[in-house]
DNA sequence: CGGGTTACCTGACATTGTCAGGAATTGTGG
DNA sequence: CCACAATTCCTGACAATGTCAGGTAACCCG
């Protein structure tokens, strides 16, 4: 069983000593490389124009070789959601942990981490939010990955007294929609993104405005002209 | 000239007389007749899905005789798209003309159409506001047909105050943020299909409260725990 | 230095969008 | 009515795709 071929291990076999995990190592590190070389296809192709031949060429072995890193080309894109969610983390994580004595201010700042996020590559926010990829649905896995980097998010809203479940869905469609429509329809602007700080209040009126009213100077930041 | 095979004409031969489009008239038809297959089949299978060879099969012929009504496959995407955008014209168009009288019970009615018209058509969703079928762009009159339809959704959107376009912008990317998510994260249920009137009444307080202000009692319809 | 695992390769297959060229159907003018 | 012209649809073929099967060379351990 150990040597079947459709097995991709990147674990060092069981019972094996602390040494040995030197090719374990190496395949770790290919298979980042993999990884990573698709990443770069994928912002300059778009997501379908993910080639195996391509991606092949670009670590410097034939398409098929790919093949005994990742089972399939959706296994790679399962690669690259888990570590798209794990970015999102730690570029959200830090937002939410931060101190909050100004509620507006520190929504103000998760909303343009998650907005930046997103526009900043494209392919990616396809990947993660879309669900816009031919056939592939996440594993388990790397599913886990994701719910845990939303659950930053929430946490983030939950700190600002968004703690109704649906309050903080319309949050999040209200801030993944500026940015789907900003990639859609306005590439590279910024017509979407300069409503950010402005749908931040808007929302916090409506799932929080008692906690608006104890700092009432907070919303006010967005009225220069 | 005229006899070029690239030239998909599907308007009579300049100087012939009313009659003879007779082969107009079928050909007109057998387009509508691919593309309505195309939307059967993309229904079922995904955007990225729909494959030429089983396009013709659908309608009777090979997959390469679909090329005398269309130059491309992008070309087939073009005629869905307007023919999406046409829809989207004819679900929106009379609720932006209906009475408007409770500025929020029309605004609902819109955006639940929005909503609605979205979340019934996964793949037209993609299409028509996702731009993300990997190297279609809408042809200029297709474009025009698009911006028109949309057109509607912002005389709607006037008519109950929201005049500043970036309001405007605000509105369509919460009601089509909700969309997104719905059909990203939920597909089927109704998770942010129920959060549309709440939306609604969020944007209202927004970008028009002083509109609001006059209909004190309309805004309070979403407080049935 | 043997033996087994691993890494990579070549070859092949089905499927894809699309071009080139031929046959059959259709509508029109003489 | 019939021949000409246009159109409709076909068959063949090409390059590119994802992926399977099987072979060879490199590595690591005893």
């Amino acid at each position: 069983m150990s040597g079947n071929p459709n097995a991709i291990s990147f674990e060092p076999a069981p019972g094996q000593g602390v040494l040995g995990d030197r090719r374990t190592l190496r395949r770790v590190a290919t298979r980042a490389e993999i990884v990573a070389a698709a990443w770069r296809l994928v912002r300059q192709s778009g997501l379908a124009g993910l080639s195996m031949r391509e991606l092949g060429d670009s670590v410097g072995m034939r398409a098929q070789s790919v093949y005994s890193y990742f089972s399939s080309k959706d296994d790679i894109f399962d690669a690259m959601f888990r570590q798209g969610y794990e970015e999102y983390r730690a570029t959200i994580g830090p937002l939410a942990d931060a101190q909050a004595s100004d509620i507006t201010a520190y929504l103000q700042a998760i909303a343009q981490g998650h907005f930046s996020f997103c526009v900043a590559d494209p392919a990616r926010f396809q990947l993660l939010f879309l669900r816009t990829v031919p056939g592939f649905a996440p594993s388990a896995a790397s599913y886990a990955t994701a719910v845990d980097a939303l659950g930053r998010l929430q946490s983030g809203f939950e700190r600002v007294g968004i703690t109704d479940p649906q309050a903080a869905d319309l949050a999040t469609a209200v801030f993944t929609g500026l940015a789907s429509q900003q990639l859609a329809n306005d590439p590279g602007g910024d017509r979407w993104g300069r409503l950010v700080d402005r749908a931040v209040s808007m929302v916090l009126t409506e799932v929080a405005p008692h906690l608006l009213a104890t700092h009432p100077s907070a919303s006010r930041e967005r009225s220069t002209p």
